[in-house]
RNA sequence: GUGGCUGUAGCUCAGUGGUAGAGCCCCAGGUUGUGGACCUGGUCGUCGCGCGUUCGAAUCGCGUCAGCCACC
């Protein structure tokens, strides 16, 4: 993998860059979309290479539970066979289902339904499918994304919970970089001329020393890039940017910045600003499915209609004035889809989706011509709250 | 005409003497490395109508109206 970078803007720290990918070329900052069991919610792998995805994310824990990586393996060589995506994926390492499947320090004391529980080992996943125990350790997340062959493999970690206490939050990173350490040592002793990446994820929750003592630990380590995980989980807006800020200084600029789950478009554009230069988030996707559209633009400012409330039924327009995607490009109307919402039809959703995608993806494309004729600052500082 | 069944929220219905409920609909919020085409809330009633029995009736009695079914 290699990473270049080709400039910095003047004001802010946003950076464009070429990701040079098993899979091919990724311009950065990069929106992946999430394809969690292998598919990005109710589109297809034609409909993202239309809208111009250059990446997308897969998902190690859910793959593998169903249908394995070893059949993934077996019977397409990779994911990419599998769904018919010729392009890069990253593959999440499972280290978030960790947090979102419920885990809690305490709740590990108590009689409930544990789906979840950490040792020093790894840890033991009761499957959410059929209640059968699945083990993942450092070493076993990089075998299962060997088999899936993503470009992009990412390393178990421990998403922290908000709130967490200080001690909590230490020893969660603790944790963290303990198995990210194993799993670099694993994967140089396998790795041979794969041409697979391994990103490692910085932890530290909302405590700016800590962030730091994990920016600098996985900075350390031979990772191909740095991934900032445990945020978006509740924290809130500043408190997110902050930790985004407390790690960046100390990661080197050599390497991709990977912002992980964050994707409201001010937060990414607020953190683009910070010198991040990827993200992958779920709310293009799962607000499509919920008949949520984002409209608008850094100039007009970002907002969302909820096209199943009844004002969207006698409204004529486009979901946004002369957005080019596949839904408003063809002029379909907020009535009608507020229509098809009602309807539970499956073609409201996918409009829904499409044109979040697009708007997504198009922002994008805007910040790294920004970038690149140096006026990221012009177009984006007053949503990035940037000072010229 | 006789007999039976049914009348409770906009809809489909639960509720056999103790302060009227559910689901859907409708309305309003929420959703940030996807156990989520989802989750939380909220509005809406002369319990067909009248009279009785009872401390108390959607519930029991009588009458009445409407719909459906069967028989004549």
């Amino acid at each position: 993998m290699k990473f270049e970078l080709h400039n910095t803007d003047t004001i802010s720290k946003a950076r464009r860059g070429t990701l040079h990918l098993a899979h091919g070329i990724v311009q950065t900052p990069v929106f992946m979309p999430v394809g969690t069991v292998g598919s990005v919610k109710a589109v297809s792998s034609q409909e993202l290479y239309d809208l111009g995805a250059e990446i997308i994310l897969g998902n190690t824990y859910h793959l593998n539970l169903r249908p394995t990586s070893e059949y993934i393996k077996e019977m397409f060589k990779s994911i990419h066979n599998f769904m018919r995506w010729e392009k890069p994926i990253l593959t999440d390492s499972g280290g978030f289902q960790v947090f979102s499947l419920g885990l809690r320090a305490e709740a590990q004391e108590s009689d409930g339904p544990r789906l979840v529980k950490i040792s020093e080992e790894g840890v033991e996943f009761k499957s959410y499918i059929d209640g059968s125990t699945h083990h993942f350790s450092p070493e076993r997340v990089i075998d299962i994304q060997r088999n899936l062959g993503s470009d992009i493999m990412m390393s178990l970690d421990v998403c922290t919970e908000f709130p967490a206490t200080y001690e909590r939050t230490k020893a969660t990173m603790e944790q963290t970089h303990r198995w990210e350490k194993r799993g670099i040592d694993y994967w140089q002793k396998v790795k041979g001329e794969s041409e697979q990446a391994l990103f490692g994820i910085v932890q530290g929750g909302t405590y700016d020393d800590l962030r730091a003592e994990s920016a600098k630990f996985i900075s350390n380590l031979d990772f191909d890039g740095i991934a900032i995980g445990g945020v978006s989980v509740g924290e809130g807006k500043s408190a997110m940017q902050r930790a985004v800020s407390a790690a960046i200084p100390h990661i080197p600029e050599n390497k991709p910045r990977y912002l992980m789950g964050v994707g409201e478009p001010e937060d990414m554009i607020r953190a683009v600003a910070q010198g991040i230069d990827m993200f992958d988030c779920v709310l293009p996707t799962r607000l499509g499915r919920h008949g949520v559209a984002w409209v608008g633009d850094e100039i007009r400012g970002f907002t969302s209609l909820q096209l199943i409330r009844p004002i969207y039924r006698n409204d004529i327009k486009v979901l946004d004035e002369g957005c080019t995607c596949p839904a408003c490009s063809f002029g379909y109307s907020r009535a009608y889809i507020h229509h098809l919402l009602k309807e539970k039809e499956i073609l409201g959703v996918r409009l829904v989706t499409l044109h979040n995608l697009h708007h997504v993806l198009q922002l994008f494309t805007r910040m790294r011509q920004s970038i690149e004729s140096n006026k990221f600052t012009e177009s984006f500082g007053k949503i990035a709250k940037l000072t010229a």
